[in-house]
DNA sequence: ATTAGCACTCTATATTATAGAGTGCTAATA
DNA sequence: TATTAGCACTCTATAATATAGAGTGCTAAT
């Protein structure tokens, strides 16, 4: 797919996108001769710049200004020129020494994530939190709120817990309910929701037709788990967008405001994210990807997490400008997909 | 405190404001001869309006531009001029027929509320979640996690759910868990937080230091609950901001920047709304009052809303430039009011 | 193959000019 | 005495113009 460059132009783009992602301004052929490695001048570079945007890498903004990076530049730098920074040791003890487990919550765990990561790359994180439909269940439990309507609490390894309200077909003492749930808890031990359905029709019997609404308000309850989770709250979790908002290219009016009507709608991220997580490791949309078009001018770092079991849980991201700090952008989100991994 | 204007001059406050409202441009005397009942010159218009400006209840931006309500202008006006437009029968039938209160789930409730609100308003609606502290708890479980870990599921009444991990000083059988839970939803029957320590404390006696521990768990946990609801994402509900961003005031990068900066960090609403709950009925906090000086040329129109047994339970707001439209806004804030009143 | 030199293009910024809205004051009017 | 027409004045917003400078592509020389 990607066209073989010399190491010159390969060297000449370097310079241009580093130079671009410190200043957001367009580089000239000037201040490459001057900087970069290749010992020649301006007119020497220029020529060489002709040809890469000939190529689609670069792109002149008017005739006769500086150039300025393509997706396709970005693309090439970052599967072949770019070499991402390890974090050092020390840095790396001091991320997972901020993480905060104590209880478990794994609502906290992905605040915090998202919160450390801000910190750490001044871009805006994003993360999906992990999928119900392998864990295990651990505990189901039914509390009477009134005569008509009944709480259903599910309990997932992990320390997932989702609340549910259900109606109820007549009026259950809690005494009944509890019976039921305790029933319930003998049989679903140690099952995923996927295979749950089919061991609940199977351990209950006799007392099948006393309490058949409950069970199919319950099973009803694990689509909806399984499908989505219901509150988009719950599901992703970002970051403060300020860090956004103070790059140059997101200083004007218009630009600003195109971007905080497309986070408002979560429902682009999800599905970014989604896609991420059936993936393994890291991936990277840019600008004007086909999976990534709403907003010109972003790009997302990606990964998906899971837990040591192995099958994907969910995914964490990092937005920022096209023309962000992939060096540091890249592991840093690499880093955190396995902090939480650990800490799942 | 605040002085007696004649009619007169009450006319053209009134002209000028409403006017202000819908252009968001300086008003000129010009177009207030022109448009008031006042059948008066420009020239006249204009020797009231040097006396409204000596008053402190409109200002000049800019020698000969027109003049522009101020902070005062707006609470005189609120007060003594304004008459609000009553929401009609059918709109009100309208309203609470969206309300989609099956589930009786009460976070999507108030985020109900908060779209109703904001697609009726076109403002940004605000919702704090109802205070738990005279709410009755309806029952507790514990819920074994894992050897070291329990999750307890505080569940009151109207339909409040809280889950809190704690840490258990031994390995706990679920069986045990159950029995406890069981002994201790005999005892804590229709009481509200406050008496329920005292409560658990009396009810408990022989048992009391074979699950001490838990006992202590979940006090610790109710003194939580009572005082801050943990998760700002539970306690807070913010509406879409984009409707704010639409208003000419906010056309610019520095003004957009600086309101996105103030809403990020949600304690400040949070500190008005808590505010607002304390006061009965309507409230608004306009331009650079103390109690809301954050942000320049905003105001919030605030009312609490409680269950039928009177006591304040929570507050609703709804955000806007100062130059709302209040006639239509207070009334639509105060009915959301009444309507959770009833729902909740 | 590389580069110095140069004419050319285009933007960004500052500068100036112009139109218009709105004022305050004064003198005339009812 | 209250109101108003008239007018000079102030200030902004917009457009028009000028200027500087960054960066280019091409050509001819090295």
């Amino acid at each position: 797919m990607e066209e073989f460059l010399n190491e010159r132009f390969q060297e000449v783009l370097h310079c241009i996108i580093e130079e671009y992602i410190v200043t957001a301004n367009p580089v000239g052929s000037k201040f490459i001769a001057g900087k970069c490695s290749l010992n020649l001048s301006s007119a020497s570079i220029r020529n060489i710049m002709a040809s890469l945007e000939e190529k689609g890498y670069i792109h002149q903004p008017y005739f006769s200004a500086g150039r300025v990076p393509t997706s396709s530049g970005y693309k090439f730098y970052i599967n072949s020129i770019l070499k991402t920074k390890k974090i050092s040791k020390q840095q790396k003890e001091e991320i997972r020494s901020s993480f905060n487990i104590s209880g478990r919550d794994i609502k906290k765990i992905l605040w915090q994530a998202v919160h450390l990561l801000s910190e750490i790359s001044h871009y805006m994180p994003i993360v999906l939190a992990p999928e119900r439909t392998y864990a295990n269940l651990l505990h189901i439990e039914f509390i009477k709120l009134d005569k008509s309507n009944l709480l259903v609490v599910t309990v997932f390894d992990g320390g997932i817990v989702d609340n549910k309200i259900i109606g109820a077909d007549r009026d259950y003492t809690q005494a009944e309910l509890s019976k039921y749930s305790a029933k319930l808890n003998e049989i679903i031990n140690g099952h995923n929701i996927d295979e749950l359905k089919d061991v609940i029709l199977k351990g209950i019997d006799k007392d099948r037709e006393s309490f058949f609404s409950l069970l199919n308000g319950i099973i009803f309850n694990f689509d909806l788990v399984k499908n989505k989770i219901e509150n988009e709250d719950d599901y992703l979790y970002i970051g403060s967008r300020m860090n956004l908002f103070d790059e140059p290219e997101f200083s004007n009016y218009e630009k600003i405001k195109s971007l905080i009507k497309a986070f408002e709608d979560k429902k682009t991220i999800i599905k970014l994210l989604e896609l991420a997580k059936q993936k393994e490791g890291i991936h990277i949309f840019i600008g004007s990807d086909t999976e990534w078009s709403d907003i010109n001018g972003l790009s997302v770092i990606t990964a998906s997490y899971h837990s040591k079991k192995g099958f994907a849980e969910g995914s964490i991201g990092l937005i920022g400008p096209s023309r962000m700090n992939y060096a540091m952008a890249i592991p840093a989100v690499n880093y955190m997909a396995k902090l939480l991994c650990d800490i799942i």
